[in-house]
DNA sequence: AATGAATGAGTATTCATTCAT
DNA sequence: TATGAATGAATACTCATTCAT
């Protein structure tokens, strides 16, 4: 049994996620962490080898959902404009569920330092490769735009996404973002399909 | 003359930007910046109520140049899709001639705490009200759909030129930037118009 | 059976002087002694009250083969000079013979607390006590100076082999201490004989 | 004006002296220091690159005294002989002067780690190079015996010093440590003289 | 207006020691 | 006896801000 797979791992990351929502990321001390996580400053570092591990794993370990389930997605025989429609609905779903996640992700973990950041954008990379899988079939069975730049086509997707969850989350999530899922799918759909 | 109109106001945002741009926003000490600026650190106080004034200054005033560009598209009597065409061309135009302040803009100035980026956003609405009336008079007058979602269709523009933007600062702008305004003017325009 | 008559004990104090001599007295954690001797943590406290019981140990253990040798030298029916000059020889030739051994207690375990010190200081005494048996000897049989302060006397053998030992180590040893002991011991013989 | 001229630079120096003899090597936070300056524990850093500069610059500072005594000693038109009698006198008689300095250079300072007690060895040959001068016109003018091994006789005067002045200061300077200067210079000489 | 020396609050990390198994 | 996971106290250094000059 590695670390990752002990209860207390688990546990801390955890308590990172709602520390750093509930606090904001310039507040989230070790030891806030530990006391939240109900273990001793010291057990963090039986499992993280510093702060910047722990912020890295919340991502790793959080956006393991999200590429689990894009590749459930994918695996479905259904046509790539519903697997596009799926995709942005549980990615919404997931956040809308977690709002302490939704701030974290959407806010507060982009205040780390670059190298930070550089590093969450590698985890980032896997779910964007799932993403062009899709695009890239829908292109070529026809149902989106053959001449469409694909880059770009990913960009606005995850732009729209990104966007759409952001302002949803610094309007306090006072409405409903699932709802808007298949209002944004139609709306990129329009844009990509031939 | 208000201390907006003073040289060293000018001197010490400017110095702000270069400073952040090559240090990182996490190494952007007030001292840095006074000596960039040429003052000595007390003199910023003089200029600027804290740190953090500086940094929303820096937006402002920036974001200005973004603005007054926007009204003068709006200005113009221009199909609302051409309008929407030249913001495109020229926001990208803008940042692809100042590497500096595109780092900061996209990269630094997001690491900051969560209340500065709030209040950013505060300047940045202003913006996006712009960007709205581009979206209201191109429904009003059939060259987009009138059925869309004006909020959701924003984000789409917004998220879209941002991550386009971002992508390009990251890979090292080695790229020509203002070259893809026209597709993802295309692009966007195939997602909202009737 | 005592615990020093364990083999664990031993071990223990052996792995001691190893790590400390390897990683220097900062370094040396009762963890990495623990892994080198093959025990675990806890059972370093099954042998000894804390750390600093540990390096006192190490001192005594070892500081005890001087002693033995020192009293051996003492039984013997020579001249006090010889045996002054057999004490500087055996004192040379077994840090000489261990390196490790040498290191610690020239360099490393000077770097312990001033409480640690004094403790060792006692053990060291009993040393100082046989050395001043010779120093009497001589000086009641004629050989040294009858005028002399002991305490003086002392202080210049002790304090000369001392100094000529932790230069040697200090130059990382690569000169040969033993081949020093007959010019010290003429050195410090014309300062004291009659 | 440089910085070691500043008022504070030798106030911080002076207080780091008297914490560090009053509480121990490790018992010497930064923060005590500075409250002992009576300054705020930042004023330091504009002193002092770090702690450890802090120390190395106490050992500078103070072997200074003794090599510019040295100096003084050894430009006068006297005898080898009697200038080492005025060096272990004078040598003596400055930290007898200052028990809080004798406890630092003698006992505290040599707890510091590895590195720092290289750099403070560098400081010291300074002093041992003049002293060796003494030696070397001793020898030459057929006061000191010409044969002698000159590595060897100075670690000789070096370590009786040494050791005579630690075991004054771990018997708590109870005695006269002044008075004995003439004894040890007298002990030495015979060792030493032709 | 301008200076820049001085301030002092705030925090990640290590490691000797314990104790349930 | 032996283990090793868990504990938690303790500390150097940075940097935004002030204020006497």
């Amino acid at each position: 049994m590695v670390k990752k797979d002990k209860p207390k791992y688990k546990q801390i990351v955890d308590a990172a996620v709602i520390v750093i929502a509930e606090n904001g990321y310039h507040q989230a001390q070790v030891s806030k962490i530990a006391k939240q996580a109900g273990v001793a400053d010291g057990t963090i570092y039986l499992y993280f080898k510093n702060k910047e591990d722990i912020l890295i794993s919340v991502f790793q370990e959080k956006m393991g959902m999200f590429v689990s389930k894009l590749e459930e997605i994918l695996s479905r025989d259904i046509k790539a404009s519903e697997k596009l429609g799926l995709m942005i609905e549980s990615h919404f779903s997931l956040l809308a569920n977690d709002v302490h996640l939704a701030i974290v992700t959407q806010l507060e973990l982009r205040q780390s330092n670059t190298e930070i950041r550089v590093r969450i954008n590698g985890v980032l990379r896997e779910y964007l490769i799932l993403m062009d899988k899709i695009l890239v079939s829908g292109m070529e069975n026809g149902e989106f735009d053959k001449t469409m730049d694909i880059r770009l086509a990913r960009q606005m997707v995850f732009g729209t996404m990104d966007e759409t969850i952001t302002t949803w989350v610094m309007n306090d999530h006072k409405y409903d973002l699932v709802e808007l899922a298949p209002k944004v799918h139609r709306l990129l759909m329009k844009g990509m399909r031939t």
